[in-house]
This record gives C-alpha cells, sequence and structure tokens, in this order.
RNA sequence: GGACAGGUACCCAAGCGGCCAACGGGGGCAGACUGUAAAUCUGCUGUCAAUUGACUUCGGAGGUUCGAAUCCCCCCCUGUCCA
C-alpha cells in the first residue's frame, strides 16, 4: 500500500493533524505488524440526534474503517456527567445516568448510518473512570499544571469576565484525556473545537508511558442560521435521522454563503465538482438549485435516491405552487362548529390560546387558503378542511 | 471568615415605592417582498378572559405599606478584593 496517498486520503478536508510524521509512523508501524490503528472518537452524549457537523467527524472515522483502522467510540456517560465546557461561557447542565442511557440507544443506530459496525467499537467512560479512587484522581490531576488548563481562552475568557467556572469544569480536559489512556487510542478525532482537549490526551498517554495520540480536527459545520457552529443545543441543527423532509427543508433555508461549505464538509462530491458550483454561482445562476442539488444529496445519503426525489418535489409544490404538503398530521373534530382559537390550540398548531390570538391578528391563519382575520370565528366542517398557521405548520380538519 | 458589588422575562440589560407584564438591544415568531437565502420594512413576543379586567412573574422565604421588582429582616447563589 502507497502509505503517501493513504495519509493525503486520511488528510483530505481536516483541520488539523498534530503530526504528519507520527502519523505515517503508525500507519507504517500498523501494516507492519497487521494491527489495525484504534481511533478515538468522544461522543457528547447530551442529546439522541446525530446532527450533520459531528456527521464530518464520523465520515472521516468511517473513512479510517475503510483502510482498516478500528474506531473506538467513547460514550462520555461520565465527562457526561461533568458537562463539556468548551465555548461555554456557561456551566453545562449534568445529565443523569438515565438521560444518557436513554440517548445512546437512538445514538447507535444513527451512528450506523456513517459507519461500519464490525470495525467500531463502543466503550463508555464511566467503565474506567467510575472506579478511580480519590487517590487517583489526585495523581491524574497531578499530571496537569492549572496554568496549562487555563490557558485556554474560553477558560480564561470566563475568568476575565468574572463568569462561574467551577472545579469539576477544570477536570474535565482531563478525564476526557484520560478516556485515551484507558482505550490506548492511536488517533484521536474530533471538531476543531475540541483540538484543545484533545491535546490533553496526548500529554497524559506520555505521563502514563504510553504513545502519544495523533490528534486530527475537523472543520466545524455552521448551522442553519450559518453563524453560530451547529449544535443541539443553539437548535440550528440538521439531524441525519431527522424526517426526509426535514432535512431538505433545513438545507433550503440555510444562507447562500454556506453551500459550498456543506457541500465540502457533508458530501462525497469532488473537489472538482464543488469548485465548479461556486463558479457557477458567482456567475449569477441562482443558488437555490445548488441548494436543492445539496438537499437531494444528502436525503439520498441518509434515506435513498427515491426518497430524495419526492422530497424534493413536493418541497417545490408546497413552498413555490403553495400547495399543501401530503403527509400532515389530521386532527378530528366533532361537526358542529368550534371557536377557531380553541380550535389551533387543541390541534396543538398554537401554544397558547393569546399566542393563536395574536396569529390571527396578524394573519397567520388560513383555513383553505383562506385567511382568518376574526378571533370570534366558528369553524364548521363538514369535509375535510386544511388549517395553516404560518409557514409551515399544517394539519386537515377531520370531522367526526 | 470579612468588606464591597451583584442575582430582573429565552439571552444581555434598564428600572430602585404607584403611570411596571416591567424601557432598550439580541434572539424568536408572524406579515410584506422572495428562492422556507440574504437584506429591508411592519407587527408581535407571560397566561386566562376580552374594547376598561383578573392572575402569575423581577434569586427564595417572611415583613413594612392602601400599594413593592423597587424599603426592612433572614436565607441561598455569583463575582471582586482582603485574611
Amino acid at each position: 500500500m502507497d502509505i503517501k496517498k493513504t495519509i493525503s486520503a486520511l488528510a483530505q478536508g481536516t483541520d488539523k493533524i498534530t503530526s504528519n510524521d507520527e502519523l505515517e509512523q503508525k500507519l507504517l508501524a500498523s501494516e507492519k505488524t497487521k494491527t489495525p490503528l484504534r481511533v478515538k472518537l468522544g461522543i457528547d452524549a447530551s442529546g439522541p440526534d446525530i446532527h450533520l457537523g459531528f456527521a464530518v467527524v464520523l465520515r472521516k472515522l468511517r473513512n479510517f474503517q475503510d483502510f482498516g483502522h478500528i474506531a473506538v467510540l467513547i460514550i462520555g456517560d461520565f465527562t457526561g456527567s461533568i458537562g463539556d465546557p468548551t465555548g461555554r461561557s456557561k456551566t453545562r447542565p449534568q445529565l443523569t445516568e438515565e438521560q444518557i442511557k436513554q440517548n445512546m440507544a437512538r445514538y447507535k443506530e444513527q451512528v450506523f448510518k456513517i459507519l461500519k459496525p464490525e470495525f467500531t467499537e463502543f466503550r463508555y467512560n464511566s467503565e474506567w473512570s467510575n472506579p478511580l479512587t480519590g487517590r487517583d484522581i489526585i495523581n491524574l490531576a497531578s499530571k496537569y499544571t492549572l496554568a496549562r488548563i487555563i490557558e485556554r481562552e474560553d477558560f480564561s475568557e470566563r475568568l476575565k469576565q468574572g463568569i462561574p467556572l467551577h472545579v469539576h469544569e477544570i477536570l474535565y480536559p482531563l478525564f476526557q484525556g484520560y478516556d485515551s489512556v484507558a482505550v490506548r487510542a492511536d488517533i484521536e478525532l474530533g471538531g476543531a473545537d475540541q483540538y484543545w482537549n484533545l491535546l490533553v490526551g496526548r500529554e497524559l498517554q506520555r505521563e502514563f508511558g504510553q504513545e502519544p495520540q495523533v490528534v486530527i480536527t475537523m472543520p466545524l459545520l455552521e448551522g442553519t442560521d450559518g453563524k453560530l457552529k451547529m449544535s443541539k443545543s443553539y437548535n440550528n441543527y440538521i439531524g441525519i435521522a431527522e424526517p426526509a423532509k426535514e432535512i431538505f427543508g433545513k438545507v433550503m433555508s440555510i444562507p447562500d454563503e454556506m453551500i459550498t461549505k456543506y457541500y465540502t464538509l457533508c458530501t462525497n462530491l469532488s473537489a472538482e465538482e464543488i469548485k465548479t458550483i461556486g463558479r457557477e454561482m458567482k456567475s449569477g445562476q441562482n443558488p437555490k438549485i445548488y441548494k436543492e442539488r445539496l438537499g437531494k444529496e444528502l436525503v439520498t445519503m441518509y434515506y435513498s435516491k427515491e426518497i430524495a426525489e419526492t422530497t424534493s418535489k413536493e418541497f417545490e409544490e408546497v413552498f413555490k405552487l403553495k400547495k399543501t404538503p401530503q403527509d400532515i398530521q389530521d386532527f378530528k373534530l366533532p361537526t358542529n362548529p368550534i371557536n377557531i382559537i380553541e380550535l389551533l390550540v387543541s390541534a396543538k398548531l398554537m401554544p397558547s390560546k393569546s399566542e393563536a390570538r395574536r396569529k390571527i391578528a396578524e394573519g397567520a391563519i388560513e383555513i383553505d387558503g383562506e385567511k382568518i382575520k376574526d378571533a370570534n370565528y366558528s369553524v364548521h366542517v363538514t369535509n375535510p378542511k386544511v388549517l395553516k398557521a404560518g409557514k409551515r405548520s399544517f394539519c386537515r380538519l377531520i370531522p367526526s
């Protein structure tokens, strides 16, 4: 096997690699000893959904699997109870065991949309972290200095601004780094914002007499707002297990400037193809058509080509031709008249009656395409009608 | 342990006895315009009842007062400085 080629394939699209030389040596050694490399990736168990941003890293991990290496997924059930402080100006809520367990069940099936199960190892870091004694933790903590921990921008920022920084938070990087020791990681992958955390693993491995892991980070993907990194907590994410039309719809709502970045990080299109797309948009092509294609690519990846086609078609119809989507929620109601406000709330299209009133006043409510402007409007259905609230909430009223 | 400064709605941040459901900004939602893009303009953004109203909300629990987010007491939390 041509090592140079392998490296360039593995390095493609990465943000940083601590050392190309070390990577090369590890790959060579692996080949020689016929031992696959152990590629670690930490999973944040705070939410059950994998989104496109995290998929960027997973896809790279898959890349390693394709070369025969082992993905070691670390479920941070222990560190999750600390809450990753990275990039946070606030202490994260701590997760309960129960929450983590629930999240993980859904997590696995999503992970295998990208990874190969037979090359994947799942590990919970509570396995080795829970048994640590007070003495062990002191020992671990003695391997690192406070100065090094708070040199991180997010920590020093918080200190500077007088925002609380708890002791357990500064322990986080240590435990995360210790995971690398525990699983004897050769390589650790992560998002660009994890770079610092991952380096701690290197240091600790050295301290514990292991060969330090090579750290590889992937660029961060901005969410649908185009500003903040894609994240569950910013609610700007596109989950890979979301319904196809959600994926497609959300893709359509990303800012134009993000289009090529999404292609680069989330699809398998070649650099050449992506360049062409960029060029064509610059020369005046409507970016919308490339967004549509992007949406289709993604739905194809996570569902199928057929679903991608129908999803895209329906999108056109609903939003361009203003038709009603196919699979909307039915709401059964008696044939006797019901007040529009009551209806909106009980059909769960509006969270409260006050909100429903406001939206009526704003002209956001329609029945069969007709705007309802009167809060006292009485709905009387004898045959199915479509109730619409705002741009994208529909339900079909069924008399019963 | 002490001194000082703080804790206001999703976030930031005014208010410091009645005109406060609480200025302003951000975010969000809706409408117009569009390509569910951006930009822009407009409106809304506690709940219930509705042309005036009621209730819940300003860290928590009490108190003073006709009346408190605003004053007093106790408690909890955060930061800074001192020990």
